[in-house]
DNA sequence: GTCTATAAGCAGATAGAC
DNA sequence: GTCTATCTGCTTATAGAC
């Protein structure tokens, strides 16, 4: 592996475990074990490396929600997706506390990460509205529910990782991941016709012992 | 008003505007317009000026949420516990984006603000029980259930802010005020009595126009 | 209480040898 | 591609005059 993708990964680490605006370049090149020359080689600034971990992250995220998209939207997926998600975010947990300091710092990056939640918040949109047109919404409130639903279950996701960590966790448990997706489902569990909410719950409770 | 209150004030309005990790001693000293030396002999480091802040959030919080405990719990106090609660967060917004920031820059902070979060969503834990023994609570799911809406509005409140501040608002209009406590209270809307929940979604309407 | 002046340290970034 | 050495500019914080 080059010293690119070494410096890359170092800088996720030390970021994950440090949080970003602790984490400079000079470090990051030496726990990389290069010379910031070097670094500053493969990277015009601070901000590169900070982008390239984003690419990686916005890759990753657009992957999981748009795979598997046959309807009817089986448990499956859903339960699938929840897992998925948490799990991206804790790998990726130093984007998701600090995002607006990262942002300020870079305005490009701005720009990206607001299409992407943009995407998201329209896709968990349309994920909800297939599931009314599917009939498993058993008290659906119309176009203007469904996008607080969607808003709603994007501030629980996008916030959870963070939250953990502001409370303490430095390493996450399962026993974390799990209440993190009740918190998510419980946003929509309400408005699911029962037997559908009961298989989703199976199915979360399946993937951990597959 | 000495310079103390007036550093404090500076402080506030600087981090607010720009965040926290981009506010420091020098520029807060300038724009108050008194000396580097002068802050210092008033706060013995950087960190005694947040948590004066952080003092200041947390008294008016408790206020907030101590208030007007009478059963059986009015749909106003409800109402106006929202938009007291969010213009809160609106006031100290730098806090409520980069929170982690500030915790890891100082550990005594960190356990007050933990305090301070537990404390809070216990709290919530006990107004969603009071709804339900005052048998407003339609569809109770017990305890757990409580405890589930509970920590999800603590998800919602405290990252409205953050959330709009990352969609690039830099002024807070009525309507994304609103926005933020729809977003709220469709938490725990679908377990309310119809005449419960239309009652608190009129208060809320009538708060804005008194 | 308030000031000026400055110390000490670390950040991001660059020049130029190899 | 990778290095060493260094520049510049910033930060927090302090010393000592007034």
């Amino acid at each position: 592996m080059g010293n690119r993708e070494r410096i890359i990964e170092t800088t996720l680490r030390l970021m994950n475990e440090l949080g970003a605006e602790a984490v400079g370049t000079n470090r990051i090149a030496a726990e990389t074990g290069v010379s910031p020359g070097n670094l500053y080689y493969h990277f015009g600034n601070r901000e590169e490396i900070v982008r390239a971990l984003f690419d990686a992250l916005e890759h990753e995220f657009r992957d999981v929600l748009q795979r598997d998209t046959e309807r009817p939207l089986a448990p499956q997926r859903i339960a699938a997706f929840y897992l998925r998600t948490f799990d991206l975010a804790w790998r990726y947990r130093f984007f998701f506390s600090g995002t607006l300091g990262l942002l300020r710092r870079d305005p490009v990056l701005a720009g990206r990460y607001q299409a992407l939640q943009s995407w998201a918040i329209a896709e968990l949109d349309s994920i909800a509205t297939g599931i009314a047109e599917d009939g498993n919404l058993a008290h659906p409130r119309g176009a203007e529910g469904i996008a607080s639903l969607a808003l709603n279950t994007w501030l629980i996701w996008s916030n959870w990782i963070g939250f953990l960590q502001i409370s303490g966790i430095a390493e996450i448990r399962r026993a974390d991941m799990t209440a993190g997706i009740n918190q998510l489902f419980d946003v929509i569990a309400p408005y699911l016709v029962p037997p559908f909410e009961a298989a989703i719950r199976r199915a979360i409770t399946d993937e951990w012992a597959p």
